[in-house]
DNA sequence: ATTGTTAACCTGACGGCGTCAACCTGAGAC
DNA sequence: GTCTCAGGTTGACGCCGTCAGGTTAACAAT
């Protein structure tokens, strides 16, 4: 991709801006590291000189930024083909997608969610999707399953999963399991069930014994209601996700 | 500090090490920005020439990790000062302190768990730090609270409180609630509950309305057993932390 | 066909960064 | 006093983001 590109003709300038786009989001993927992605290594990349990239993007912040609106773009598609169905259940498999975007695109993610961020207010790209998340909450308040503030909530289910793939990424030397995909059903189980423990929890808690008891009730309680075919109407987990954890 | 430092007597040019690495502490709390981490500015801060940094350490990257050490035994003498008693009561301390301390050290934070780690392996201090979290979660288990395998369990509540300050201090314009204090409680809580509940779960959950049932009976019987005195041993939440949540 | 305008892009340079090879210098042993 | 070498310094290299100014080619008007 050396070759001197030719010249757009008049009026069609912008053409160049989504050919850097390109070129950054390529060179970001293939090298697998920020640091790869440099306004020379991008001209040079487009067939351009380095500060043609000038023409289109104000700086190199706003180049990432174009960047990483896109991925925040891939999130909200995923999140909208995730949806419907149960609610509860949906917002497990959105968690799921989520992680399993994040996870496959590692080094997008460290841009997008670990960069020091400039400006002030959420892009609109990264609005929408956020709005997604709390749509998602909302049916499941409305389903009476979660209860309270559906933006707080959906913060802290984000917070949840986010937390689990950006220490992934970031700290891969710990003991973490073999099975990924385990490992997330894990984290977007504890995620959505705190969640809706949460709001039913008492100030002050009972003694550990007492707690433990109450926990086991809760889990036997779940196991007979579906065991005794209360369960009509309950997707059934996919064949590529033993259990459907989280659904 | 622009005054050019002493030269060290012999066999006490170790003493330089620690006045750079004190140096580059300073200037990352100081700017609040880990750009400003810059080795002519930390040499220029510890009245000493730009190359002489590299008399004790390899490079840019062996500094910044040695920043990191320090921060990693911060985190793990905050660990031990929030142990004992309760267990479960002892994990949310640990969490809230964690969180606490965080947001206390956004920059800090941001070098130590967003940064691209180098090397292999966990270095010690690390270590120790999540031994005090497995430890911590350990303890749980013998009181039958929690249920699995306690790295794992530490994983994904450490997963949890990072996420939620990882994106407190790297996303900052969303729409986190005003009370950070009541969010981290709500977190920690979320976690701690989360994974309480998720060893207890069956493979298929059955419908919503039974679900949502389910929960309510959970919380009253919790409640319950707090309001009949039952609650005997169980620490009284602080009066600087309404609730005790989590605890 | 020629010219003028201007959008689209390039050249060359600046200061700052991490890093390195080579040099200096002064404290302490003799 | 002099020698040694730990404990530094000097100056340079290549890469980075950024910018002022120059160049070139597509098109409209003549």
């Amino acid at each position: 991709m050396t070759t001197r590109r030719v010249r757009a003709r008049r009026g069609e300038g912008a053409l160049l801006r989504e050919e850097i786009l390109r070129a950054a989001e390529d060179l970001l993927a293939e090298s697998g590291s920020e640091d790869a992605l440099t306004l020379r290594a991008v001209a040079l990349r487009a067939g351009v000189s380095t500060p043609s990239v000038y023409l289109h993007f104000a700086d190199k912040e706003a180049l990432v930024e174009a960047v990483c609106m896109r991925v925040w773009g891939e999130f909200g598609r995923m999140f909208r083909e995730n949806l419907g169905g149960d609610p509860f259940l949906a917002l497990g498999r959105c968690g799921r997608a989520y992680a399993r975007f994040a996870l496959e695109h590692p080094v997008q993610y460290r841009v997008l969610m670990m960069r020091a961020t400039a400006g002030p207010g959420v892009p609109p790209a990264a609005a929408e999707c956020f709005r997604h998340m709390v749509d998602a909450v909302s049916a499941c308040v409305e389903t009476r399953v979660l209860e309270g503030d559906p933006e707080e909530l959906a913060l802290g289910m984000w917070s949840a999963v986010h937390g689990c793939v950006s220490l992934l990424i970031a700290q891969p030397s710990f003991p973490w399991p073999r099975d990924r995909e385990a490992l997330i059903d894990h984290i977007v189980r504890v995620a959505g069930f705190g969640t809706a423990v949460y709001s039913r929890l008492p100030q002050t808690l009972p003694p550990s014994a007492d707690l433990a008891a109450a926990l086991d009730d809760f889990g036997a309680r779940l196991a007979s209601g579906v065991a005794s075919g209360v369960a009509s109407g309950v997707e059934k987990p996919r064949g590529d996700e033993p259990g459907g954890a989280g659904e």
